[in-house]
Parts: structure tokens; sequence; C-alpha cells
DNA sequence: AATGAATGAGCCTTCATTCAT
DNA sequence: TATGAATGAAGGCTCATTCAT
């Protein structure tokens, strides 16, 4: 599949240092071949990002839509989250270069698309803090879009950091380790 | 200035859309001159992002060298990094995609270097946590290292989100903000 | 028909606007079938010109080899010309082209032997202005080549406008305008 | 100068066998540099065709605006013909295959404006036929524009003949030689 | 020392041609 | 025999880098 070879490439080398040639050897497809299923360059990256993006959405999306409490969905979310990082290690490495980095920094383009998709997922996410808040399961620490922001970044942060030292940085497959965070709070009282 | 101009261009357009062209005509440098100074394209990003990198490491390290209790130092900590987030807006950007690797992913690369040395800072923030552990004035919720990373991170997610859409995300200013998400903990208890 | 695409969509766009691709669709022939017939894309292209342009040659040969004075054969030349015109539209514009040598210009191509086909037909045609001159029937004007290069000239250069622009050039049908030109002579006497 | 090596190669090979690899070669400038002046390859090809077509329609328009009769305008104008067509051997034969054939389609393209431009020139010489027509100094044989077309064709088609074969067809040099076949007509009255 | 015009290697993309089915 | 998906050589164009002035 040409796209699994793309994204190994982009992944490992960022989308401007892989060249049509590299995706062409390395997915064993000639380049005219490759230009039969995508329009471009940039129209293959795009299909890769948004295709993997979408997945996803939608497997964070359902994760918070369980029946049950707030934790309960919280939980369930961090749990999908940490599946889904540990089966798509190469697009992740890509999804947050891409997501904080600027490849393409022209308004509509594809890192606009994929940014406003994942926006509108921490607005659900958000939402379940809110429903957790209005509930007085939560105290109301922080408005609930930074809750979700932040979690998000947490998970990120800890997959990034082991992502590139595997050895070193230890990435927790606990769920509650990443709820703790918040639930408990670091100070005795 | 040709790192003022160059640090404007990359942070508006990244890296592989700015060309040297543009920056000669910003910096009002010759290209000659430019490479008078620099090497080339990638020693001239390096130089500009290991500096900027090294005065923030150096206002970070500073700032968790004070005298006090742990939790003045991680105060004083945020808020050195909101002040010199809000002073460096520009390089900001640039940080945050250099540091997931939107740029260059090999090994042995300056971001290499810039992630080391900023590794090297989570340490010495790490044991900020780790001596608050000890004291028993935190409570041992985490690995200390998580710990910092993930204060870290939490900021960084912030201030990206507002860097995008200043008008729709805020970015708090107040560093009780970022500690009570981690001293006080969510949940009632 | 092959060929019958191929005419069309050459005509239209022209010999290197023109993929193979484009000549399978409208012909509704596979690649593959097509090059069982041609050995290449060039070859496809001189054996429609060759052969239209045979057909052009023969059509203009037997014109002039009537019985009858040299007024009788032009004339009728003339007529069939137009009638040749009218009947091919297509070709026409490729033929025009062609013979300008607007897409291939190297020697021995093509266009050669279009050409060489073409100008044994004018050296037929200077015969007839030629034995019309021998006979005292017209004035010895002009090189009886040029004469014949004349008439014809006139003819394509009317029929090009025309095609260009049906609207606001008029192609006139009647054989006499042509003879007119050459025969009359503009200047009172 | 690179449009004199661009005029070899177009006016040897046409448009699209030409590179941009050879003007470079045959024009001693490097690719960039060529670059530096065109926009883009279809950019140098209607600059060297529009300022040479811009130079022959002053030319001709100015040949047709001196004082005298018709016939004299109609010989300066004949005169001037010939000189530019002795001057400009190779772009005549571009010029030649671009009014005839059609290296680009579109409306609105480069071949339209140097047609319409050319067009525009036809207009200003059928008006001297016409006024020589009113004058009664011409008879009123031919529409004045197509007799401005034929006296063109009749010129243009000579010199094909020469260039292609300088050798075999003999260009005529003399004004008379044109005028006499509208002038004097070819038969006996 | 400073300049910036000139350079050309390398990239994306097309399309005539082939060959396994 | 007919097919049309796959091929990859070749062309247009960019831009980091150099060097004559």
């Amino acid at each position: 599949e040409i796209l699994d070879a793309a994204l190994i490439l982009f992944s490992e080398k960022g989308y401007h240092n892989t060249t049509m040639q590299e995706i062409s050897e390395k997915s064993e497809f000639a380049m005219g071949t490759i230009y039969k299923f995508f329009l471009n360059k940039t129209d293959l990256y795009s299909d890769l990002v948004i295709e993997e993006c979408s997945k996803f959405n939608k497997a964070f999306t359902e994760s918070i839509s369980i029946e049950g409490t707030e934790i309960d969905k919280l939980r369930n979310y961090v749990e999908v989250k940490i599946k889904m990082f540990k089966k798509n290690v190469a697009f992740i490495r890509l999804f947050i270069a891409e997501s904080k980095g600027a490849y393409f920094n022209e308004k509509g383009s594809l890192e606009e698309r994929v940014k406003n998709q994942y926006k509108s997922f921490l607005v659900k996410l958000a939402s379940v803090f809110e429903s957790g808040i209005t509930a007085e399961r939560f105290r109301p620490l922080l408005d609930s879009y930074h809750l979700a922001v932040a979690l998000d970044s947490v998970m990120d942060s800890f997959f990034h950091l082991w992502l590139e030292d595997p050895d070193k940085f230890d990435f927790p497959e606990n769920s509650d380790t990443y709820l703790d965070i918040f639930f408990k709070g670091l100070l005795y009282t």
C-alpha cells in the first residue's frame, strides 16, 4: 500500500524531506502509479492525514459516548487513546508534528481542516468535563475546554517523549495515571 | 539583525516555505553577507533555534534556582515561562514546532541538540518535584519526571492554542491556574 | 475507427496536446489495441496524415486530368478543392498546420513526405499553367510553379480564415472568385 | 541573448520539441537565469512572439501609411515585407507555423492575441484596397479584405517554400511580381 | 568586505509505451 | 487476441549556494 510507505517516510523524515521518488521506491509502485491514485504530493499527504485523523476522531468520539458517569467516559477515552497510540506509532509522530508544526500555513489548508476536526472533538471532550462539573462530580477548577486540552496534551507529551526514547521514558499505559493527575491533585490537603 | 528577520519568517511560514531570498530581503543583508555569517540555511536555522532556546533554558533554569519551597520554585517557573512566552511569541511557535519534530527528524540533527538541552532542563524541573515528594510536601502521584513533562506540556498546549486563535482560546496568565490542576485535583474528596 | 477519433482530437487540440489516453477513450479502443495497429504516436499521426493527404492529392490530381482547356482544368480543380475542404473540415485544419510545419520540423520527418507529395502535385498544377502559357492562353506573368503556389495559397488562406471565424470571414464557394483574381487582374487597363 | 537562442530552437524544432535545457545550453545561460527573465516556458515563447510580431506589425502598418496612391502604398508594403522576411528568416518560420498551426488552442491564448494583431493589420491593408476601389483605380474584383488576405498569403507561401528549399524555389524579390498577379491578370483580354 | 546575479542539482509531474492477464 | 494498469524516462521549474565585481 502506497499510503503505508508514505506514512513511514513522512513520519520519519517529514513532508518536505520525503521525495516522491522515495515513496515510489519504498512502496514498490512506479511514480505513474502513485499519480493514478493521488493528484499530487500534497493530495497524497492529505489523504493520508485525513484518513488517519478521521479514524482517530471517530474512535475518540465514540469513546466518550458510552453509557456511564463522566469518570467512566474519561477513563474510556484515555484507554482508547492509549490503544490507538500503541497501534499507530508511525502516524502519531506525524500527527503530533502536523498538529504542532506548520507544513502548510495557508488558511483552508489541510492543517486547518485537521485542526478544526481535532478542535471539534476537544469541544465534545470539554462537554464531558462540563457535565461532570454541573453534576458537582468535578470541582470547577478550570474552564472545561482548558481541562480537555490539558488532559490531551499530557497524554500527547508522554507519548511523544516515549516515541523518541522508548528506553528512557516510560509511557504509562494505566489510565489511572493520567486521571489521577487531574482527579487527585498533588498536594496533601 | 539577520536572525530577527529569519525568526519572523520561519515562524510565519515554516522552515521549508521560507527562502534565503526572503530572509535576505527582510533582513536587508545581501545573500553573500548572510553566507558570511552562516554556513548554510540549516546552520542559520540552528543558530537561531539554539540561541533562543539557550535563552529560554537559562531563564527557566534560573527560575527554579531561587530560594524557597518547591511550591515557590514551581510558581516562579510558571510565571517566568508565561512572561517568556508573551515576550517571544514568534519564537514560541517555532519552538513548539521544533520540539515536536516538525522540520528535522533525523537523529543527530539540530532537533536532537535542542531536545537534549530541553530534556536536561526537564530533569532539573523533575528534581523540584522529587524534592517536594521526598519532603512529603507533594503526594507521590507520579514519577517526578512525568510530572515535570505534564506541567510543561499543559502550558505549551494552552499557549499553542492561544497562538492559533487568540480570540477564541484564552491563555491563562495566572500561575495558579496551572498549579491548581496538579495541586488540587479535580475530584471532590 | 481509431483514425477518426485521432483526427478530431488532433485537429481540435493539436498533436502535442492530444494524449494517447484521449485517443483510446474517444475511439473506444484499448491502448494496447491502438499499439497493435500503430507503432507509436508519431506513426499513428503519420498514417492519419498520409492517408488523408493521399486522398486529397488523388482527388486534386484527377481534377486536373479532365479533358478540356487549361481554364476548364483550373476551374475543376478549384471546385474540387472547395468541395474537399467543405467535406473534411477537421482534417484541413491539420493539413494546413502540417503543411506549414507546425508540429514536426526535422528533415526526413512525416512532414517531409507529405510536403513532397504535395509538391509533386504542385508541379502537375504548374504544368497546367505552363501549357496554358505555351498555348498563349495565359500571359507569362510569372513562372508557372509560382502561379500554382499562388492559386493554392489563396484558397488555403481563405479557408483557414473562415475556419477560425466562420461568422466574420466568408469563404467564397464560387470558383470564379479565385480564378478572377489571377485571370482578370485588378487594374483597369 | 536568451530570446535569440530560443528563436532559433523554436523555429527549427517547434515549441514542444524544444526543451528549456536546450535553450539554456544554446543561450549559455543557466536555467535559473532564464527563469529570472521569464515566468515560464510559455512566457518566454510569448515574449518572443509578441515582441517580434509587434515589430512586424509596426513596420507593415507604417509601410501603408506613406503618402501616395494606393499602388504606391501596396508596392511599399510588398517591399517592406520582403525586406523584413529576408532579415528575420528564423522568426518567419516560427510566425508562419504559429499563425497557421496550433501550439496553444485555448481562447485568449498567445495565438489568439497574435492573430488578432495580425487581423487588425489586414483590416488596414484592406482599407488600402477599398480606397483604391472607391477611387476607381482598382476593379472591384473581390471584397477588399479578401484581396488583402490574398496578397499576404501569396507572399507568405512564396517565402515559406523558399525557406524550405532555397535552391529549388525562387523567392521573387521584385515587388512587381506580386503586384502583377493582382494588377494585370493572367488572361489576354 | 559586501554584493546579488548567476548557477544547476534535484524535485514534482506527465504521458508514451509495455506486458501480464 | 484484446486489454488497461503499470511503468519510468524526461521535462519544467525552484532555490540553496557561489563567486566575480
